[in-house]
DNA sequence: CAAGATCTTTCAATTATCGAACTAATTGCT
DNA sequence: AGCAATTAGTTCGATAATTGAAAGATCTTG
């Protein structure tokens, strides 16, 4: 009944497996622990963060980040900054070292994925992507009906 | 130029936070740590099982898996069993207790999943299940060349 | 039977994680 | 304006995770 589903969950879990001890090798490939490189990778991605939005993203309590970013900011890998405007927070920015670290450090699932994934036919990736965007939607806590993205295809039939 | 796997790698790594977080909560449902609730899931899935065969499979080394097991046997969640044919080696199983902490926190990411999935036309879902399948393979760090399907176009280049 | 390999544990050190309490700054209310 | 409530980060203390090195126990091989 249910197998489909159930197959999907199975994928799903292998998937997040691989990614998550790729991300550990990586971290140690970085010198890095797993939690540090998530808040390097966070400020990478975003720039300029605040301490507690980089909390809220990486889902870590902010005593947590506080204790990483002291490590790494003793590292010389990113740079705390008092704003002006509200001198309560503090902007976190990744530093040159910090960036040549990330760089410096090779993805190797990445790689192995993007060159996989650039073999396969043209329609095969287009498939792919709008798949993988569709399974990371279903998986949004946030949009529980909301979503008018999930209604894309004729999805009223059957909604038994 | 790659802007579909740089989408497809945007979309995984969406995928990957919002499991991740998700696991977190669940082990924090569960009275468990992450690590903990890895454990588990793993004698969950895999019945019966070696300490270094769960090592290997979580990807924790085998130190960590010898604390992690102390505190879960302590609880009462798992049991110790030195292998009579080999008597170097330790089988882990979890107890009833234990089988009862996973089936009693609730999965609200699964169960999300699930129902979201499940409304899906059947073309759909079947599409969903294979590109998942897919991008597991893609990410299999074992089957190098072997995987048939992935071997369109010709691939005995050396990367790099 | 000895030498080496394998499986697990012990030990010591570093780090992660969190709650509670604290400081400093801002916002909102009257 | 003034004061209470709120918000952003840090400090502190406690528990747990993680790891490398080395040891202990057992198996395998020659």
């Amino acid at each position: 009944m249910n197998t489909r589903s159930e197959d999907a969950l199975i994928a799903l879990r292998q998937i997040q497996r691989r990614t998550e001890q790729a991300s550990r090798r990586l971290a140690s490939l970085a010198g890095l622990t797993p939690s540090q490189l998530l808040v390097m990778q966070t400020l990478s991605e975003r720039g300029e963060t605040s301490s507690g939005e980089v909390s809220k993203l990486t889902q870590l309590k902010h005593t947590t980040i506080t204790s990483l970013v002291d490590k790494l900011e003793s590292r010389g890998l990113l740079s705390r900054r008092r704003s002006d405007q509200d001198r309560r927070r503090v902007w976190l920015t990744l530093l040159p070292a910090g960036e040549e670290v990330l760089t410096a450090a090779p993805d190797l699932l990445q790689d192995m994925f993007q060159t996989r994934f650039n073999r396969l036919p043209d329609w095969h990736q287009s498939m792919l992507v709008s798949s993988l965007e569709r399974v990371a939607a279903l998986l949004d806590a946030e949009e529980l009906e909301a979503a008018p993205i999930l209604d894309i295809g004729a999805l009223d039939e059957r909604p038994k």
